[in-house]
DNA sequence: GTAGAAAAAGACAACGCTGTCAACAAGCGT
DNA sequence: ACGCTTGTTGACAGCGTTGTCTTTTTCTAC
């Protein structure tokens, strides 16, 4: 007999199993464990664990009931080395404020758990010219089964070209050009901007100042846009002079409204692109001596924990973002497993904003 | 000759390097594509990737130069589940403060990027019954190499021995009893707070309001307890009705501000227990029309971003959150491999803190 | 030049799981 | 009773590393 005959026991894998669980009380156990205590095979468990079909019933209790008894978790490195699906989502994201990347990690971490899938936060410098490499690296360190993107990051068109030259999955927290194809999830950012500066108008406003974002991040140039928009559909002129350029942060903020409000015909409103810099405006309005709302209306964007903080408190534009990066997970989860909804589900998903009304915000005298 | 003959070619794994690589150029690449390349085992790039010792200076060269080439990096995953170590730092949380975590998190992955670990954000609710369990099953889920607990965490006592039973490495983010023999990184709580209070005594007040902090937090005792002392100190009684149970949250500050500041002997000072309680105050004292400083000296605590963005900008105590992480970590990844410093390490790291004056303390009236 | 030791390199199992395929059991039509 | 399909289970390779052990090469001392 010459064909190759199959070892009969296989011997290097003896793996003593009555060995090892004489040897002493593990305080983690394996799918080895779980198999012998309910008296499958290591493949059934997995079966059970993975919700497949084709498991009877009182097998799948023996199973479950033996997963409980040991206190059973699979070992998430092990399913990522041996399946093509990794159970991980990667946030990339380049530290835009505190509370955003909280929230969305909020929302992230909420959809993942419910999908018992991972959560990787990864911080990448936006203005690197090596960031194509880093993600790379990361990519190959990690693999995660998709990835998040949050601004500035997803308007950055190499990263994105080399993510779909990839092949990987990924969902922006933020508009996408739509071509693309790919999936994202947003507001308006437009028309949110367009109708906080109506509100402004329709208080009475004529000179409304407008502080930019980062040109770097998408929405700076949406929301300039909703700020444009809403002059022209009321047929009025916008004053260059009334358009400065802030980089998000509360000291851009404080610095842009002091050339602002210096100006001789300084306006009597200032809408700022998000809450830190309409903070700043706040306090330059503190320093020179103006009473926000009777001298200077301020409306920010975002509702930052800080429009709330602040006194008075900031009329802004409320986005969702929590729901918003649930929705992101969950849309990259459907696109990876077209199994359930058949087609890849949406590629778009538009959530309601809102324009909170606080105190920062009167008609002018 | 029935003696075991170990099979020729070793049939299963026939893995066709040639075929595979010649299918298509993989974005991706393993060690296997790395040792190829250089005309080494895998066990020798491993030996180089790993900076092990008894390999040939030219051999090594020629193993970085394939790595540079293919971008290889080594998959997470796989090492996990080879090695005991695994490369894997979780942070648990339960969400003080957006910024307090966010500092946290960058001083993490800081310190871990240098060291080429991983970075887990796990949130826990720290008043979940299930608590030990929720952090069992993350343990065996991902099986980190060592864990750094933030307030209030760590001052689970339960939680803490679940740990110690388990043999699970940890360093905390605040002080622990010393008789654990844990490490631990931190400011002096009591010290702080002892002088923050003296400076606001220097400045001529008397009646100081102090609002606590969340009773979970163990700092919330320490920071109480400098507030005594300064006043023990300087043999000045304490009124039992300056003191209030604030929540660390804004809301909460706004509430204790407004009860102590409705009593007919209102403090002309007070002291939160930390800067989002501070600026509650500030909101409160602008509600009843009350200038500060003027009326009110506020101070605060943590130098959150917050404490600069309201006006005024409040005095408050900085503790180096990021600096203090980044400690943490390097403290465990030292107590992981003792091979460097000898002996374990100290296990205590005690940070500077520092005053920050800003304008929100004045002398009162 | 050669034995012996040390250094360098390699072979291969193992980590804990999933995917593939084979084996077996049960149900069904004839 | 027979073969068929369908449902259920198990055996085992393989994922990309590291750890252990073996083999080969190089060096050292005579």
């Amino acid at each position: 007999m010459t064909r190759p005959v199959r070892p009969t026991a296989h011997p290097p894998r003896v793996a003593t199993p009555e060995t090892a669980g004489a040897r002493r009380r593990k305080s983690v156990h394996t799918i080895n464990d779980v198999a012998a205590r309910a008296g499958v095979s290591i493949k059934t468990v997995s079966r059970v664990v993975n919700r497949e079909p084709n498991v009877r019933d009182d097998t799948a209790q023996r199973v479950h009931r033996a997963i409980r008894d040991l206190k059973y978790r699979p070992n998430f490195s092990a399913r990522n080395l041996a399946s093509s699906r990794a159970y991980l989502v990667a946030v990339l994201y380049d530290n835009p404020s505190d509370s955003y990347i909280v929230r969305v990690l909020e929302g992230v971490q909420a959809a993942c758990e419910a999908a018992d899938y991972g959560v990787l936060l990864q911080p990448f410098d936006a203005s690197s010219p090596r960031i194509c490499d880093q993600v790379h690296d990361m990519l190959a360190q990690r693999r995660p089964s998709g990835l998040v993107l949050t601004p500035p990051l997803c308007d950055l068109e190499p990263l994105l070209a080399t993510l779909d030259a990839d092949g990987t999955q990924y969902v922006s927290i933020a508009p996408l050009h739509e071509d693309r194809g790919k999936p994202f999830v947003s507001v308006d950012d437009v028309r949110a901007s367009c109708d906080l500066t109506e509100y402004l108008l329709g208080r009475g406003h004529r000179r409304i100042g407008f502080i930019k974002a980062d040109p770097r991040h998408g929405a700076a140039s949406r929301r300039l846009a909703g700020y444009l928009e809403a002059h022209r559909q009321h047929g009025l002129a916008v004053d260059e002079r009334l358009i400065a350029n802030g980089l998000l942060s509360f000291e851009s903020g404080v610095e842009c409204a002091r050339r602002l409000l210096r100006q001789a015909d300084r306006p009597t409103a200032i809408f700022a692109s998000n809450d830190d810099m309409a903070a700043g405006v706040l306090h330059a309005a503190q320093e020179l001596g103006l009473a926000v709302p009777a001298d200077l209306s301020v409306a920010g964007y975002d509702d930052a924990p800080i429009a709330r903080y602040v006194y008075p408190g900031l009329t802004t534009v409320r986005q969702p973002i929590r729901a918003m990066a649930t929705g992101a997970v969950q849309c990259l989860l459907q696109s990876m497993r077209p199994q359930h909804g058949a087609r890849g589900g949406d590629t778009v998903h538009r959530f309601d904003y809102e324009i909170i009304i606080r105190d920062s915000v009167a008609s002018p005298r």
